[in-house]
DNA sequence: TTCTTGACCTGGACAGCGTCCATCGTAGGA
DNA sequence: TCCTACGATGGACGCTGTCCAGGTCAAGAA
């Protein structure tokens, strides 16, 4: 994640306190933040940060593909660092934990083409759902 | 969807005129209406309905197992009627479009031991993504 | 180092989605 | 027909996310 601000820096991306804040908060594997609780991390560090600031921050960080969006409760959004590695993602039903996990096989190849309604499919999302081991 | 409303009486549910509307308005294939656009087709034919109630009986359906809860992009909730045969979806990017579709295979077999961290797993989403024929 | 400037940040208003609650209405059994 | 507990109403509220006008500052130029 070092070199993160450094490839943005090449883009073009000017370089902020805020920024660099926000791109430290999401360091990490297993890392699934909502703005939010990025909001309240950066804030430790950089009391004035805005929620507007993190809310852009967090969008363009996506649109250049350094961050996913996730949203696996149909509430808020969360932030995956791991977007270089492709993964899918394991919930937990009762306490809402994410985990990062590599299924084998390639779910696309498991959709026909008379399935397929002439879409052009470009993508699969795969989310488990179960019990962790706290919850048990 | 005729008997959904005798199975519902017999599991001690009060049959109101609410219920029966919004039980009218998710009969279909590829329905996937909004907690919102049941409202406005209920009120249609209902117009004092309330969105409390909407809200209150798409939660009773979904608890019930009569009707899936499907969030397929952070915004709304959507409703799926289409509950008792096991399905995943396939989203247009562009307008947002839904089909149901059945892919070939058990996604939930491509998960091993070693990738489920002690979790129980028990289900398994699968959202196919790309751009349907009306905008190509 | 200082200057300049346009990109960036801030705080607050606002909108969409969903939940909660006190009160009123009514389905369905006696 | 009457009773009553379950359901409906609608308005307030909270969370998530977006937008905007105005103030601030990173980074290149001199």
């Amino acid at each position: 994640m070092s070199d993160l601000l450094e490839r943005l820096r090449g883009r073009g991306w000017r370089v902020t306190s805020q920024r660099r804040v926000v791109a430290e908060v999401l360091d990490g594997d297993h890392v699934h933040l909502t703005a939010d609780e990025v909001h309240a991390r950066a804030a430790q560090r950089l009391p004035e940060i805005s929620r507007a600031t993190v809310y852009n921050t967090l969008g363009e960080l996506v649109s250049l593909g350094e961050v996913l969006e996730v949203s696996t409760d149909g509430r808020a959004k969360r932030y995956d660092p791991n977007a270089h590695r492709p993964h899918q993602h394991l919930v937990c039903s009762r306490c809402g934990t994410i985990r990062d996990v590599h299924p084998t096989g390639n779910p696309l190849a498991d959709l026909p083409a008379e399935e397929r309604f002439g879409f052009t499919v470009s993508e699969v999302e795969v989310t488990y759902r179960g019990v962790c081991p706290s919850c048990t």
